[in-house]
DNA sequence: AGCGGTCATATTGTCAACAATATTGGCTAA
DNA sequence: TTAGCCAATATTGTTGACAATATGACCGCT
């Protein structure tokens, strides 16, 4: 994952690494009690650089730890998800603000074209919920990198996008709207693209608030359960 | 520090309580490489829990750490600076929206009663940098506390106001605006013991918005260096 | 029979020795 | 004289063993 980014990966990292996508695909309950020397034949590593990763891992508040009574991973209520889409709404509201103002005319066109091939996604891949929800991160991650505001983007990547991507595996349910997520998408970048940050703001801040609105709809008429 | 939170306090807590307050005292000078072995005997720790708490402190941004090249106290420029309070201007804004919605009539009172001791503080050490940048800390702590919303309160406390401590203990000083301050907050606090959630998330934007301003001039006339 | 306490066990927290790697200084050659 | 390379060193990464503690079962008491 991130061997790309440094030369020399540490086991720490790998560790790290292993953790964070198998708690965002599921592969770790929510809720799951787990031992130390099961994580570490499970992923083939020794108790040191776990516990380095167990401890950036609480950090990021992906589990939780109690002295000498075990990790678990973290269960998050409805409600916590939907607090989730708040924070998100204001953060990525700034992001877009941001990006519009120093996106590079590339990043944009990039961004665009990113648009295109999720279009094409949506057509060919009729309703694959997977494929459709890796475009739409990648959507925010870009814009999130594109803000330029290095902090904002380490909050955004590297602590809510986990949480929230590991609520998408384990409902295993895009938006369920993908057409008009990708519309909004398009009048998003096109608010970037005329360099109109505060109009790309509220946009965010809409699309947002609109998926947040559609998941609460969804839990309360108990077609989706956490 | 956080002994009193958590029953049992482990060797790794205690590390990364003393590197945090010694980095946000300014005690480890940002840019500084520093080797472990010496914040062991510092430190009185040994290298593993110390190990698991550069972990933790690197996962919250406050600290860098390159395999085999040892470990530095993270620099931020002014421009990063201004960007972290763009990034509270959102967070606290919606901190403070939340907070009308769901404080407690007794934490209301509770917090109007600690603006009267501020301004008492205020009044009597006139000039006292230190403490009304306490009796700040204070006020925002307490809305984030207030707002109910877990992860947001987290990344408020667990993350930024540790970066902005920091750099108040650096430059030493407060915003040297206290009594405009004061007022600010009052207002705030006015907005939430009506309930009133999008007044305040509006006042505590321009509040936040304000002190950046302040602090950008100041670093423009050269009176503060970074 | 239900409850409380005590003890064995398994798991976590901690430590010190070993291995791997980046840095730094000196040396050689152009 | 300077640039580049090489080796020695010190520092970090890793490992396995040891110590401390929470859990859970068993037994005795009420």
């Amino acid at each position: 994952m991130s061997e790309l980014l440094s030369p020399t990966y540490t086991r720490a990292d790998e560790a790290f690494d292993c953790l964070q996508t198998a708690i965002v695909k599921g592969e770790l309950a929510p809720g799951e009690k787990i031992g130390e020397l099961e994580l570490c034949s499970r992923f083939d590593l020794t108790r040191g650089p776990l516990r380095e990763a167990l401890g950036r891992l609480e950090s990021r508040g992906l589990l939780v730890r109690r002295p000498h009574a075990g990790v678990k991973v973290v269960s998050v209520s409805a409600s916590e998800l939907m607090e989730l889409y708040r924070i998100r709404e204001v953060m990525e509201g700034l992001a877009a603000r941001q990006a519009a103002e120093r996106m590079t005319d590339q990043e944009i066109a990039d961004l665009q074209a990113t648009l295109d091939t999720h279009e094409r996604m949506i057509d060919e891949a009729q309703g694959q919920a997977y494929y459709q929800a890796e475009g739409d991160y990648d959507f925010h991650h870009r814009i999130a990198t594109g803000s330029r505001n290095t902090k904002l983007a380490q909050m955004l990547l590297g602590d809510l996008y986990y949480m929230v991507r590991m609520y998408r595996y384990r409902l295993s349910t895009s938006t369920g709207r993908p057409q008009r997520a990708l519309g909004e998408h398009r009048r998003i970048v096109e608010a970037i693209a005329q360099r109109d940050g505060e109009l790309a703001e509220f946009l965010m801040k809409r699309h947002i608030n609109a998926a947040r609105q559609n998941i609460e709809k969804k839990i309360q008429e108990g077609d989706i359960s956490i």
